[in-house]
DNA sequence: AACACACGTTAACGATCGCTAACCGACCGA
DNA sequence: TCGGTCGGTTAGCGATCGTTAACGTGTGTT
């Protein structure tokens, strides 16, 4: 076991409000009194838990950087064809995106506010993650060119991660269903690979 | 003519180093003398151009929704079916994701930083934006329900403002070829809609 | 009973923030 | 020539920020 430290829920729980109020109003845009009032305590009692407020911001990135890389290599290797490895890696980032709203939307939005080696290992494990996508892609579409395989990656990626933008009450009739469109929405993009550039007009 | 304030360059390159800096690093990540510093004056200069650091991020707001809601409603009334209006405001959004990457970035980022009435005004232009893209996507895709066709527009816009994470220097040979990506990934996605609901896994 | 430690509190510091005040040179029309 | 406006400067204000210091309190250990 790598040396953990232990999760005293005081932790995870201002590491949850944290989140949400970072991607509500931005890093920069929450004070530390504000997450403090959010869990009950008041300012300088987080200094108790973390060492700063960067830390708490680099924990949350980390961590979800780390999940998604980890969840996704688990999902590939468990797959019984590349199919269904795409399949099953749709459907893990689809379960990130709607059970952690506010980090997903933290994920790619205030990566630059993080200390210099940090933003290094959350961008290398960023990296890992779209690297197995690519690969599992690219054999359901050997016919793509690669870049155009990574481009449709990150492209997906924004898709599904378009969750937040919905809100909670948009008129699907619930999460199975919201899932199960954006399912198809990201099959249907990665299945235009198929089509040859040059026969792009649908009109 | 209602009555618009003169350009004055300068205003407009204040403006365009405004949007730069706060895509980067966030509205509040970035003082005023920063953004001086960016067009050659200092700090405080900037107040003889805006009333405050607020009606930067509002006019910046307010211009890219406008401008995209007037060209969405220019090129759908311009063609000749809702196909190629499909395929028209797909183009026309490609274009200002790829012209216009850090407008892009902050409107759907920084709008809750913005103060009642211009918050109001910015939703509003976003929502007949969503509304003439909802219209013309449904008379492609008749079969599918209201509220999926919503989402999925929702999502494409999520596919196609995916272009800052992809950086200028992805593979893909140039702007053109990005741009007849984006296209086909967006097309691909609103092909799903025809797909119904109960048949949906591919391996 | 004495102590240590975990987990809070309030007060306050230094830095930085948005913004105003006061001033100034260049240009320009009467 | 003179005054006004336009677009800039520097100094500095009040507020707020992240963080530290000093202190208190309950809880479990010895």
């Amino acid at each position: 076991m790598t040396s953990t430290k232990a999760p005293s829920n005081r932790r995870e729980q201002i590491l949850r409000e944290a989140a949400r109020l970072f991607a509500e109003r931005g890093f920069h845009g929450v004070g530390v009194d504000e997450i403090g009032a959010a869990v009950g305590i008041s300012g300088p009692g987080l200094y108790r838990h973390f060492a700063c407020k960067d830390a708490m911001l680099a924990e949350l990135l980390v961590g979800i950087s780390g999940r998604l890389m980890a969840a996704g290599k688990l999902r590939v290797a468990e797959a019984a064809s590349p199919a269904e490895a795409v399949d099953a890696l749709i459907r893990g980032h689809i379960d990130f995106a709607l059970d952690d709203r506010p980090l997903i939307t933290l994920h790619d939005r205030e990566l630059d506010r993080l200390p210099d080696s940090d933003r290094k290992l959350v961008r290398q494990l960023q990296r890992q993650y779209v690297e197995q996508w690519v690969e599992v892609v690219r054999q359901v579409h050997p016919a793509a060119p690669a870049p155009e395989v990574r481009a449709a990656v990150h492209a997906v990626f924004g898709l599904l991660n378009s969750t937040p933008h919905l809100g909670p009450h948009n008129g699907l009739p619930g999460r199975a269903a919201t899932a199960a469109v954006l399912h198809r929405l990201a099959l249907g993009a990665f299945a235009a690979l198929d089509i040859p550039a040059d026969r792009q007009v649908t009109y």
